[in-house]
RNA sequence: GCCCCUGUAGCGCAAUGGAUAGCGCACUAGCCUCCGGAGCUAGUGGUACAGGUUCGACUCCUGUCAGGGGCACCA
């Protein structure tokens, strides 16, 4: 919503440090920011300080020297209706300072507008690939799959709202190694409800629902050699139904089997070769990713001849470039650190740049109830899952939860907290605001007339509500420059709080009409805002709760 | 041994390298003749340790200490 001024104020300071003959280097480090504090104006540019070593004066002197020149330049300038004064202040920060004018225009926006009024077009319709959760198909979805599908899915709302072409999708390992071990777990158990004793290897999936496909494969009878296919199928539907309780839809299902078919392994493969980033030793044939900064050579296919994880996993990124994504984001878990090297390196050997595939490792989530960590064994089978944590607290509150951490930090999660009904439990706190809002405009709907004035939105909580509200889109910029949702978790519980601290103080419905058409107004704009939030988290937008 | 994450108030956390480090819980004292008190106001209290980079460091770098996770020709 600021972007627009933030440019052109930009390009001012540009002008006069051309005109000064300071512009040196300092091209692409002009920044404009919101002060911390609004004592500090509406936007401030720190030019000075970065300019003080270069010029070899003190910041305040040179700060004094551009705020003459910005003054001159801005009077002669059409900005000169929104910007009342430019400053030094503290140490040598240039502050800019704007008429209440340009807040009530950009609310007027918001609320004729609505959501429409919030999007931007920074991603330009580029096309990015978001692959994440990707879980194997043998079991439910585990609460770090939660994490990951919850991370996964909000940044592709955030990213798709700020216009680039998004695409999730599920790599489906359904073939290999573990559809095996799968397949055997099925058998042996099948044997067992037969009557058959027999040892069950500790690597095996150890959990009941293996007892019931077996129960199922016989109903069906399937053939022994084909058990692991029909695991992973029965598996896959339940994932599938977990995913879509949890709100997220795929866009596409990407097969391993079907990739292994269609020769792309191979292809991938001989361009591997071409560029002599291939070689064998001790009967197995290794990729050099080491050419690439990884820290040692990488086998791909094992001296018995079969692939490892890696080979498919090469081909398939080749792949997605392939299909014209031109942004591959993968969000991994912490086990999988150590593959961002060597991926990073088989994208590198195809040509393509380091940074055109970012790797986001999604930290495991400790699940507590009342203070206490519940442990977990995947190895039996007994870890907590994403289906019981729905069961008990509730899509919303579990998207809210898992997005509420920084990804790559640890995350605790209280299932007890996460129902409760109190300022403890963030997402109440948020939905709460929005939910009073609608309380009011139910009993006194807004008529956005000529008449409509909302200069006499004079008081300082009502001013720095309409202001967190332009910090909207700052917000969304922030989660797609670091890959992170979750900062707009924190921004919506912020703008509750504005919300929460006017509502206290000053009465919306007013004796005076064209006030409470005012305050009415900026309600409706902090629901607009609170509401597209909390839908890009995926979270409903409760009127009554 | 190597790699990743984390260390901020009694507890849980926040702060795109920026100005006086914020919020919730807990504790203390207040606010409902009033639009939803699931809310608000005030008080108490903090950057693990040692260096470094920088005009400026919770933030970046190095080391130490502490906690969590990971280091296959597994996937």
């Amino acid at each position: 919503m600021n972007k627009d001024i933030q440019e052109e104020l930009i390009d001012l300071v540009r002008h006069c440090l051309t005109d000064l003959g300071w512009l040196a280097d300092f091209v692409e480090k002009i920044s404009l920011d919101l002060p911390t504090d609004n004592r500090f104006g509406d936007f401030s540019t720190n030019i000075a300080l970065k300019l003080s070593k270069l010029l070899k004066r003190p910041p305040q002197a040179i700060a004094a020297e551009l705020v003459v020149s910005l003054q001159q330049k801005l009077a002669k300038s059409e900005l000169k209706a929104l910007v009342t004064q430019i400053k030094v202040e503290g140490v040598g920060f240039i502050n800019f300072y704007l008429k209440e004018n340009y807040f009530y225009d950009k609310l007027k926006v918001i609320i004729t507008q609505g959501k429409t009024a919030l999007k931007s077009n920074v991603g330009a319709g580029r096309k990015v690939l978001i692959e994440f959760v990707s879980a194997n198909p043998t079991g439910s979805l585990s609460v770090a799959h939660a994490r990951q599908a919850a991370v996964g899915d909000c940044l592709a709302n955030i990213l798709f709202f700020i216009g680039f072409d998004v695409q999730r999708e599920y790599y489906l390992n359904d073939e290999g190694n573990q559809i095996n071990i799968l397949g055997a777990s099925v058998d042996l158990r099948l044997k067992e409800l037969k009557g058959q004793k027999n040892e069950f290897p500790e690597n095996y999936y150890q959990g009941d629902y293996i007892y019931d496909i077996a129960r199922e494969a016989d109903k069906q009878k399937i053939k022994d050699i084909d058990l692991g296919n029909f695991a992973a199928d029965y598996i896959l539907k339940i994932i599938k139904q977990e995913l879509i309780d949890f709100g997220v839809n795929f866009d596409c299902w990407y097969s391993q089997k079907q990739l292994a078919k269609s020769g792309k392994i191979e292809q991938a493969f001989s361009r591997l070769k071409e560029k002599k980033f291939l070689y064998e030793q001790d009967g197995a044939l290794w990729f050099k990713s080491t050419a690439f900064g990884d820290d040692k050579d990488r086998v791909i296919i094992k001296s018995d001849g079969s692939q490892t994880y890696l080979a498919p996993d090469i081909a398939y990124h080749e792949d997605k470039f392939n299909r014209g994504f031109g942004w591959l984001i993968n969000l991994w878990g912490p086990d999988h650190h150590g593959y961002i090297n060597r991926i990073k390196a088989a994208i590198e050997a195809f040509g393509h740049k380091s940074d055109e595939l970012s790797v986001i490792i999604v930290q495991l989530a400790t699940i507590f109830r009342d203070g206490q960590p519940i442990q977990m064994s995947t190895r039996r089978g007994q870890y907590i899952t994403l289906r019981e944590v729905l069961d008990e607290v509730g899509a919303d509150a579990a998207r809210f939860f898992f997005l509420m951490r920084r990804t790559s930090s640890h995350l605790d999660f209280d299932l007890e907290v996460a129902k409760k009904q109190s300022a403890e439990n963030p997402v109440f706190y948020v939905q709460y605001a929005h939910a009073r809002i609608c309380s009011i405009l139910r009993s006194s709907p807004l008529e956005i007339g000529d008449d409509l004035n909302l200069a006499v939105l004079k008081e300082k909580e009502e001013l720095a509500l309409i202001k967190k509200l332009l910090e909207f889109d700052t917000t969304l910029n922030i989660c797609k420059a670091t890959c992170d949702p979750y900062m707009l978790t924190v921004y919506l519980q912020e703008l509750a709080e504005c919300f929460h601290k006017f509502y206290d103080l000053h009465r919306v419905l007013d004796q005076d009409e064209a006030l409470t058409a005012a305050r009415l107004a900026l309600i409706k704009g902090v629901k607009i805002v609170l509401a597209c939030g909390l839908e890009l988290l995926g979270i409903t937008q409760p009127e009554k709760m």
